[in-house]
DNA sequence: CGACACCTTGAAGAGGTTCAAGAAATGTGG
DNA sequence: CCACATTTCTTGAACCTCTTCAAGGTGTCG
């Protein structure tokens, strides 16, 4: 639950493409630094934020990965989303105040804390932030509305692929491997994100692992096949 | 597919407080006014916005009903939500300047066209309207969180209760009966709403009703053990 | 009034879950 | 560093919920 804090500079983030919006000039940049006041450490298995918590910041993640999850009132929990560097956590709790789910921490993390009101501030006075923030918020709701596609109409295999393929291109995308790949979560938590059990994904592993498709070592995956896995995928932009 | 067109004041609007923030004095109220431009009329069937449209606007919805959907590649509808009086449609749009999504009038329908570059500029200058804005934003995250809990943990019974008690409410919040309502759309679209078939939507239905849980006569339902089915809805904040 | 869309209900079937057992990996303490 | 406990994963078999297919009924609208 402890966490050690830093200081640090957007404007030399190498991750600044992925979670800052383009457009700022030099002389602008400094003001974006102010955006974050601290940086934050995450120990493996602590929460970031919880259900209930007052609502102040939102978080960029600069390493580490994350679940975010809400739970029913009988105690079922619903993994929402898996985050990586360069992603925006906490957007669930700008409407009422406080956070809405939980965010855990599955490695070892550092995160940008970015005080809304701070946010607030200094998106009135640039346009190219405000915009940005807009789009990250949209960027969320169309994700989601991908995922009540895939769980309201999608099979168990279709699911899994479409999980494996978007996991994939986002580590792509921060320059990993684009058939290789170690998941950070157990099978119960991808059961939870896609809406089945823990023997299912198991299951479904295997069925893949059997048709030559991937290689299942445990935690580590190899895409064997990116096209036969590709084609399982129908959803829109479900990035 | 056409639309009337007309002009109107928000300041005088009877819905203001459900899509408006308040706080604003008598002042500024003018300003506000110039959020919508007009209004447009959408004819039962008929969409407001598809997927692939170019975004320019959200929408307040003055009169009437809509369902909101996505399709996957092959053809599988799945909606996303049914929206009504005082709700905010169009934020999908935001993140890639086009529509993601269909918006379908499912019923007469009367719509607040709200230009997004308008509200962007207002919102710099009035803190209060920017706050409004992220918090519609965060909601519709929130909102869409409890869907993929329901899809993903529900069976189908919960799933039906859930998606009555919550538009009943929304109703009761809007001057409508608690215990009584008409079911703006088909067994079929509530199917692909809460993932499920239009048979097992219809036989939920019959099911609640047997057990005198509520009244159906196809459309109209009345809601008879109010707190037999509330004691089905274990999902936390899905308004 | 007739055509059409929508809804209900039954029976059979499939996909995913549940329960259970064992194997593999991981962590812990001596 | 090894032995043991614990967690995680895999796999099988039975079961169950929801789906699929089918037929008939009901309501609606031109």
């Amino acid at each position: 639950m402890k966490a050690e804090v830093f200081k640090v500079a957007c404007s030399s983030c190498n991750l600044r493409e992925l979670c800052m919006p383009v457009g700022f000039d030099q002389k602008d940049m400094h003001k974006l630094d102010e955006i974050v006041t601290v940086r934050k450490k995450i120990k493996q298995g602590d929460l970031l934020f919880e259900n209930g918590e007052i609502f102040t910041s939102l978080y960029a993640i600069r390493t580490g990965f994350f679940k975010t999850s809400v739970a029913s009132e009988d105690g079922r929990e619903q993994v929402t989303g898996f985050q990586m560097a360069g992603e925006i956590i906490g957007l669930d709790g700008i409407v009422n105040d406080r956070h809405t789910c939980n965010a855990l921490a599955l490695e070892d993390a550092e995160v940008c804390v970015m005080p809304f009101d701070h946010i607030e501030d200094l998106s009135r006075e640039f346009p190219v932030l405000q915009k940005h923030v807009h789009k990250i918020m949209s960027r969320e709701i169309v994700r989601e509305h991908g995922m009540m596609m895939l769980l309201g109409n999608m099979s168990a295999e279709e699911r899994l692929a479409n999980f494996l393929v978007n996991l994939v291109q986002r580590l792509f995308a921060r320059g990993q491997s684009q058939s290789e790949f170690i998941l950070r979560m157990s099978r119960e938590e991808i059961g939870s994100y896609l809406g089945l059990k823990l023997e299912t994904v198991s299951r479904t592993f295997s069925k893949y692992s059997e048709e030559g498709i991937i290689e299942v070592k445990q935690k580590h995956i190899k895409i064997l096949k990116p096209d036969s896995l590709k084609q399982l995928v129908k959803l829109p932009n479900c990035n």
